[in-house]
DNA sequence: ATTGACTATTACGTAAAAGTCAATATTATA
DNA sequence: TATAATATTGACTTTTACGTAATAGTCAAT
């Protein structure tokens, strides 16, 4: 980090991920670093926004459910009716969520059994591991 | 649901997915249908697969993945080298569940905060909503 | 006899989210 | 100043998980 500005390869680096997707998201409007002639600089509050970027990746939301969260957090609607369905979308995302971790946790839980039944078998099999 | 078979349509109906999706399972190797004629028959069985298919596909889990759990259910390994990696897939995925519900608890939090602005802005615009 | 609901197969199509590659700058540093 | 490292755009490709015809067989009810 030089000067307050993250380069492209940097953030590539932190968070796992190809040049070619920060391009992406800057190409779907996700993300607008500043220019220095064609160079991408990257401010702190780029960072951020790429952090969240990519953890609504982790959980499956898509690129245009991203960009509309953004979008949110930049300028809430000033209309009633946008206001209204902008709080149905929000229960229902979060109905959805719950399921998705009720999902997550129910699977740690086969996990558990499936590491159980490998120790068994690992102690039947090759008594000193 | 006939003589203890459920049929395609049933199914699709009961989990809001397409024939197609579960013929798609079944070319993927996730469900084995029996058959009468070129008729698919489900069991109570295949019923609880799905179920979980669609639980691991919520969760993001991709179709060779839940053909891998489902593999390790028919029948685990039992050679000792398998047995290990297959615990160390299990604690890494333990570990990328684990991030993916952090990420839901977050954003869920996120969603409280977009629905208080909301219903800060309507009782600023329209008083009585 | 026909209509409607359901089923099948085969095959091409598609949207999302990048990956890959080529050709070309720009920059750093030895 | 050479040369390696890093950057850019643009175009094409890939993968996943189905969607969407097109075509046709089965069966019950009208």
């Amino acid at each position: 980090m030089v000067d307050g500005y993250y380069s492209i390869t940097e953030l590539t680096r932190e968070f796992g991920v190809s040049t070619r997707t920060l391009r992406f998201y800057e190409d779907e409007g996700l993300i607008h670093p500043e220019r220095r002639g064609r160079t991408r600089l990257f401010r702190a509050a780029d960072r951020r926004l790429i952090m969240e970027i990519l953890r609504g990746r982790r959980i499956g939301f898509t690129i245009a459910e991203i960009r509309e969260i953004i979008q949110v957090y930049k300028e809430p609607p000033g209309e009633i009716g946008q206001l209204k369905l902008l709080m149905k979308r929000v229960d229902e995302k979060r109905d959805e969520l719950r399921q998705k971790r009720k999902d997550i946790d129910d699977t740690l839980n086969e996990l558990d059994n499936v590491e159980e039944a490998c120790l068994g078998r690992l102690a039947d099999i090759g008594v000193g591991t």
